[in-house]
DNA sequence: TTACCTGCAAAGAGTTTGCAGGTAG
DNA sequence: CTACCTGCAAACTCTTTGCAGGTAA
């Protein structure tokens, strides 16, 4: 149930403080078995309800950003008005569901290696990001 | 130069007055060869510049969706905070360059058939959507 | 003690809405 | 004449910033 030293480890050998808000953020976002994936407005509404304090939007949007470029977190841009942290920073695709907005992760081994024919000089590929929208059938 | 009669025929056969203002902003958007990558802060830029004439950016947000909903415009989502339309609405996939911020479209042939190995049931696959990033080598 | 962190409120950026007046058909 | 369209300003949503007070080391 606590892994609090493990994350106070975590933090501090990024560079961040075991901070209370840090803790209870990395508790809700890193101790469990799923993928999990939110927005900062979902997050926060989470973090008030499972803990009762109310920790700032401005610290959530920093931790959360902390985390990201530290590679704890990987941002997923679905549309204008979602963007997406995903707890799951490994190489992967989505599924989002038009129905009901939510997103899904796909495994590397679920898509098949995609071979980009074209090239531009002077630019390297960065990354391949495939966002497979699926709906209820009919 | 002047496809006016063009547009207003295509507009008129959407349920769409062909006004002044959206007259313009065909020509901008579909008066060209090449497709066109922009956000609507751009659009708004350039109209002013192009046209001398301030058209409400209003009318811009209203137009541009009207284009959308219609099936003239593509919106490309990138980012948080940036969202592009395309005027190519054919089935196409992007690189995006990070040193430039530039949408540049892959053809349909440039990527290879992309084959989703995994379904789930009752959902059916609406669209594949890949977006390469691509950055200035070293 | 010092550097870092938090919370609040204000400020920004992009987008949407309500409404009065204007225009196409 | 009527329905639709435009422009303006206000309102909204999401995110960022400045700063005073608090906290980790």
């Amino acid at each position: 149930m606590n892994n609090n030293s493990g994350f106070i480890e975590k933090l501090r050998s990024s560079g961040l403080r075991p901070t209370k808000q840090r803790l209870e953020i990395c508790k809700l976002l890193f101790d469990r078995k799923k993928t999990f994936h939110f927005t900062i407005g979902d997050l926060s509404k989470i973090l008030k309800k499972e803990t009762n304090k109310k920790i700032s939007l401005a610290t959530i949007y920093n931790t959360v950003h902390s985390f990201k470029k530290k590679g704890y977190l990987k941002e997923i841009s679905v549309d204008r008005e979602k963007s997406y942290f995903d707890t799951n920073t490994s190489n992967h695709h989505h599924f989002l569901d038009i129905s009901t907005n939510e997103l899904i992760d796909l495994k590397e081994e679920d898509v098949d290696n995609i071979k980009i024919k074209k090239s531009l000089p002077g630019k390297k590929i960065k990354s391949i990001e495939v966002l497979v929208k699926i709906e209820n059938n009919n």
